[in-house]
RNA sequence: GGCCCUAUCGUCUAACGGCUAGGACGGAAGCUUUUCAAGCUUCAAACCAGGGUUCGAUUCCCUGUAGGGUCACCA
């Protein structure tokens, strides 16, 4: 059977880089039927913290990825002792005495005794990957009989789990030999290794917080869909080999293969994300959108129940994160007119092409003379709306009529079409703020 | 610097010796009911360089160049 794991270091938190080895691991294992382990890596007790391990379960039970056999490996270290004291006793290892170069050295090290041969690897992803390990000499595995080095407590671990694919980034490349060498000594098998592309910032170098990396929960906060980073992600070094570009997780589970997976980094590309949620927004029914929407408005909003349902599919057709619901809502945002009162000059109020502000008031006034007449049916969809005005708007100039009618509506350069504005702002409102406009021309 | 990995549009990628090098994001233009957004259409945009191998190379090999990774008592 197929055993993978993600084995993090909680000693951070953890970017789009990590849980895209953390996706590939999943979907190779589930489409196998095999199994996927998580193994946090908690072996550098000063660097690590609880915070951290709590946001990694959090990402990837946010992320669908589900696993079997959670462990740590500070709860292990009677294992690890025991195979210290083996490469010991078979003099494969040894106690060395240091000088103490740095704060928190140790006077005293478990070294490894390396024979100093060539080692190479048939890496999935690579192929053939040489090195001579000579140059790594005696490498420490552990500060203590107690303390493993991360090489030392990852072979164990991986051996002791049943292990059978090793993928993670390829900035591990250059520790297998180590890791080898430590499974000769000890008489474990050699898993198969593969060796991921490492995701890149926008200069090409590793992803790294430094560099502007965020941690998966904040895509989450900045309301992206999972589906959406799941299905990004896992296009990041590795393609179906058709064109389609919208995946399911059964989709990715089902057509994942090592085989396509790409040998050079890759950058992380917001904008093509945004895109991504993008598509999947448009897939949500109305109300999923709406429920995952009032999410991101704030709780003592002041917009009405009845508007807020009218504003809902114009705020589908317009967001590619909800974050940007937040936003588009506020007093300065696209829609903030949509509540509160508008204020304009009413220079404003004149289109373009016409040159005498008394166009747009007899407009105005026709318009208001109209909507009067009219039922609050009419208001229920802006295509109702639209037919009472299109014709005399056809006639005079759409313009002429639609420009300070819409701009009467909103107060604003850009806003939805007035159709759609006096839908959400009703009968009553629409009227209204037609009238106030009309009267400060 | 040593060792290792990599190299197709700005970005993500397709091509598994043989077509005008295809798609997507982003960009530009146009259309669509006035603005914005969305949508649709169209356009611009790439085989790192030089040697081989071959009837024929983006594809295989070598060298160079460039980029990246790694050289811890961190993982």
């Amino acid at each position: 059977m197929i055993v993978t794991r993600f084995a993090p270091s909680p000693t951070g938190l953890l970017h789009a880089g990590n849980y895209r080895t953390a996706l590939f691991a999943y979907l190779f294992a589930v489409k196998n039927g095999g199994k996927f382990l998580l193994r946090i890596e908690d072996t550098d007790k000063a660097r690590s913290k609880k915070e951290f391990e709590d946001n990694i379960l959090e990402s990837l039970a946010w992320l669908g990825l589900g696993y079997e056999g959670l462990c740590r490996q500070s709860e292990r270290t009677a294992i690890y002792t025991s195979y210290i004291k083996k490469l010991i006793d078979a003099d494969k290892a040894y106690i060395s005495k240091e000088e103490i170069k740095n704060e928190g050295d140790r006077a005293e090290v478990i070294r490894f005794r390396n024979p100093g041969k060539k080692v190479s690897f048939n890496d999935v992803i690579r192929g053939k990957v040489e090195f001579d390990t000579t140059e790594l000499g005696d490498f420490v595995i552990a500060r203590s009989m107690e303390e493993p080095v991360f090489h030392l407590a990852v072979v164990v671990d991986d051996f002791e789990m049943g292990v059978t694919h090793v993928l993670r980034g390829e900035d591990h490349i250059s520790n297998t030999p180590r890791h080898i060498l430590i499974q000769e000594a000890l008489g474990f098998p050699v898993p198969s290794y593969a060796h991921l592309p490492l995701l890149l910032s926008t200069d090409r170098s590793k992803l790294s917080k430094r560099k502007g990396a965020l941690p998966i929960t904040a895509y989450r906060d900045q309301g992206f869909l999972k589906e959406a980073i799941v299905n990004y992600m896992a296009l990041l070094g590795w393609n179906p080999g058709t064109t389609q570009e919208i995946l399911s997780m059964d989709e990715l589970v089902k057509l994942f293969d090592l085989e396509q997976i790409q040998k050079s980094g890759a950058v992380f590309s917001e904008e093509k994300i945004k895109w991504v949620n993008k598509q999947y927004i448009n897939k949500m029914s109305d109300a999923d959108f709406k429920a995952y929407a009032m999410k991101f408005i704030p709780e003592n909003s002041p917009i009405p129940a009845a508007k807020l349902e009218r504003i809902i599919p114009v705020l589908k057709d317009r967001i590619h994160t909800f974050g940007e619901v937040t936003e588009l809502l506020s007093p300065t945002g696209e829609l903030g007119s949509l509540w509160t009162s508008p204020s304009f000059e009413k220079e404003k109020l004149l289109w373009k092409q016409d040159s005498d502000l008394s166009v747009p008031k007899s407009h105005l006034a026709h318009i208001a003379s109209v909507l009067e007449g009219l039922s609050e049916e009419t208001f229920a969809s802006p295509e109702t709306v639209k037919q009472t005005l299109w014709g005399y708007a056809e006639e005079k100039g759409r313009g002429s009529v639609l420009w300070p009618m819409r701009f009467s509506l909103s107060g604003k350069e850009k806003s939805p079409d007035p159709f759609t504005l006096a839908h959400i702002l009703g009968k009553e409102e629409t009227i209204s703020r037609i009238k106030r406009a009309h009267d400060i021309l």
